[in-house]
RNA sequence: GCGCUCGUAGCUCAGUGGAUGAGAGCGUCUCCCUCCGAAGGAGAAGGUCGCAGGUUCGAAUCCUGUCGGGCGCACCA
């Protein structure tokens, strides 16, 4: 019951009241009965706007008018009457419980509304005050296996401390990663590192120049945290390096095998993209976001996933070797030009390494990879799908979530960001400012393919005003409710009752905000956004201030009405800290 | 030039086919603590949903065009 949103049940009674008034005679049967099929299949339950029209509203009769060669307002009279009897009997041929809906009425020009039976809300926020970590997580179909997702995200080389810039990458993949996971979906998160090549080098150029007292190369990194690691290099590295020779300058030649090159340059540049690494692993455990899988760049070579990619390419006569270099004939995609996976001097581009990278992640046995990447990619989603076909995967379980764009200021005044001229602010500042529970909501609550600003001093100055603190207030608020009760000798209610028969009443309001979280962490796994979860919170913690305001919960002199609201309180608290929980934000006790 | 993407209240953003209400937060203005937490509540002002056509019973939402912003078009990393 939990497990599944309450639209689902609605929707599911309004699908058999169609087919019982079809049977009964009182619509036409259509002349195909597909044609029903596809209508009772394609039958949408939502939420109206405006909630004196009722707690569910649907459209059927109007979607149905042409099938059914009746108008709207008389699909919807027979639906109706079937569904009130079904309010009063026993479901036909189902498991001996009541229908869901105790009213329905036709409005507008043929609009069904339909308002909940009170025992079916009561019955629900028993079982969430019963088991309130269950709540917010959707049931699987009966019979049907986890779905396994691979959410690849941040992946920023690590050749310098994470920017704000990769913040929202973060948010966002791992925010993802929650609500799938509340979807009943089984998610790996992942990391992609670059440990080789170029970058690392011009790393190790940079620590080594600034070790020695020199100017750094034009292309090398220049940020503060550069000097650190050149005071930092411990004694056997430093001994190593020492007996190594020079850098040859030509390393990048060799192609992957760059990565075992074993010139000065290599080994310190290596040592230092390491501890950059596990730097951005202790700044992103910071902020909520773990991963399960680092994968590097170089592994996908040493352990043949790249080979194995161009193999399977090669077999689908994918390839053509042309001036020297490897080529994937995506022209043959709709693409404007062949794309190269091996350059003329024999080193991979990093396409070459995307190709082993999905090989890689689908020889895990993931059902779908989800890549989070900047606005930036957006040139390549196309031709990394294509190359996935080509390999001989499903183009539909390789997606790409492109995080646009967010544009830092401060004072209203646009911020570079640049980790080679060191001008950027580090994640780690950024959170010291505003906190993780303020940052977090502060992406959540955007959709990631909208480019946004964000004001650093505005949202320093602001916080204490952050819709964020609204909500855990409103949490910490209930919490104390209940420990003043407690301190009263006030307990629950073992049950909701009948405190909800009146639908107009302060506890039937906020016990409908209640219930409705299934049907966000649906909504919100479907269109892989999480800006409704920020909603449904605002939205629960603003039904509960109006029925603060309007029923007094403590109250010795009622206790019987006291502990019914009660229990109502100790549901609205579970559900707001469920939705806390699914936005990786902290729901206090007080504050 | 080609492609992708975004234009919604003073600001930052939700809403992406439904009903006599296009919403939230911030900001502005007026009120409310002898009363379960004022990080709160009640109310006001503020919008030609960039513009112009089209599709339909119905469009902020879909289509076309147009104007304006962002991004991408490497044998770079």
């Amino acid at each position: 019951m939990l497990g599944v949103p309450l639209r689902h049940t609605v929707r599911d009674a309004v699908a058999r009241a169609l087919r019982r008034a079809v049977a009964s005679g009182d619509l036409p049967a259509p002349d195909d009965a597909a044609a029903l099929d596809a209508l009772v299949a394609g039958i949408e339950v939502e939420i109206p706007g405006n909630r004196d029209h009722g707690d569910y509203a649907s459209n059927v009769a109007m979607k149905g008018s042409k099938v059914l060669k009746r108008a709207p307002a008389a699909i919807a009279t027979a639906i109706a009457k079937q569904l009130r009897d079904e309010a009063s009997e026993r479901i036909h041929g189902g498991s001996g419980t009541l229908g869901p809906i105790a009213s329905a009425e036709v409005a507008g020009p043929g609009f069904l509304n339909l308002r909940l039976r009170a025992g079916l809300l009561g019955d629900l926020l028993d079982a969430i005050v019963a088991s309130p970590m269950s709540w917010g997580h959707l049931a699987l179909a009966p019979g049907s296996a986890p779905y396994r997702v691979n959410i690849e995200f941040v992946s920023a080389n690590p050749t310098g401390p994470l920017t704000v810039g990769n913040a929202r990458g973060a948010f966002v993949g791992d925010l993802l990663a929650r609500v799938l996971e509340a979807a009943g979906q089984s998610v790996t998160r992942e990391y992609y590192f670059n440990d080789f090549g170029e970058q690392v080098r011009r790393l190790g150029e940079s620590v080594i120049a600034l070790r020695d007292g020199v100017d750094v190369p034009e292309n090398g990194y220049k940020g503060d945290y550069v000097a650190d690691l050149a005071a930092a290099i411990p004694p056997d590295v430093a001994t190593r390096a020492a007996a190594a020779p020079k850098s040859s300058g030509e390393i990048d030649a060799e192609g992957y095998n760059g990565m075992v090159a074993d010139d000065e340059v290599a080994i310190i540049g290596r040592w230092a993209s390491e501890r950059i690494r596990a730097g951005i692993e202790s700044s992103l455990a910071v902020l909520g976001v773990e991963f399960d899988v680092w994968r590097s760049e170089g592994s996908l070579y040493t352990d043949g996933y790249v080979d194995r990619a161009i193999t399977r390419l090669r077999e689908g006569n994918w390839l053509e070797e042309r001036e020297g270099a490897l080529w994937f004939k995506s022209t043959a995609f709709g693409d404007d030009k062949d794309r190269v996976i091996r350059k003329s001097n024999g080193s991979f581009t990093y396409f070459g390494s995307d190709i082993g990278y999905i090989v890689e992640k689908f020889s895990r046995g993931h059902d779908r990879v989800i890549y989070v990447w900047g606005q930036d990619h957006h040139g390549t989603v196309a031709r990394l799908r294509n190359a996935g076909k080509a390999l001989g995967f499903d183009k539909e379980s390789i997606e790409m979530l492109l995080v646009a764009w967010v544009r830092f200021v401060r004072d209203g005044v646009e911020m570079s960001m640049s980790k080679r001229a060191g001008t950027f602010i580090t994640l780690d500042e950024l959170l010291e400012e505003i906190g993780v529970d303020a940052a977090r909501w502060y992406f959540a609550s955007r959709s990631a393919t909208t480019a946004i600003d964000f004001d650093i001093e505005a949202a320093k100055e602001k916080s204490s005003d952050n819709p964020v603190y609204y909500a855990q207030y409103a949490h910490a608020r209930m919490r104390s409710i209940l420990r003043k009760a407690a301190a009263e000798s006030l307990t629950p209610a073992a049950s909701i009752g009948a405190l909800l028969d009146d639908h107009t009443s302060p506890e039937a309001k906020l016990a409908r905000a209640i219930v409705r979280l299934p049907e966000v962490v649906e909504d919100s796994a479907m269109h892989h956004e999480t800006q409704g979860v920020t909603t449904y919170a605002t939205e629960l913690a603003t039904a509960f201030s109006a029925f603060y305001r309007d029923a007094k919960v403590v109250d010795t002199s009622a206790p019987e009405r006291s502990a019914g609201r009660l229990r109502l309180v100790a549901a609205a608290a579970a559900s707001l800290s469920a939705s806390l929980r699914l936005l990786g934000i902290s729901a206090p006790e007080e504050m």
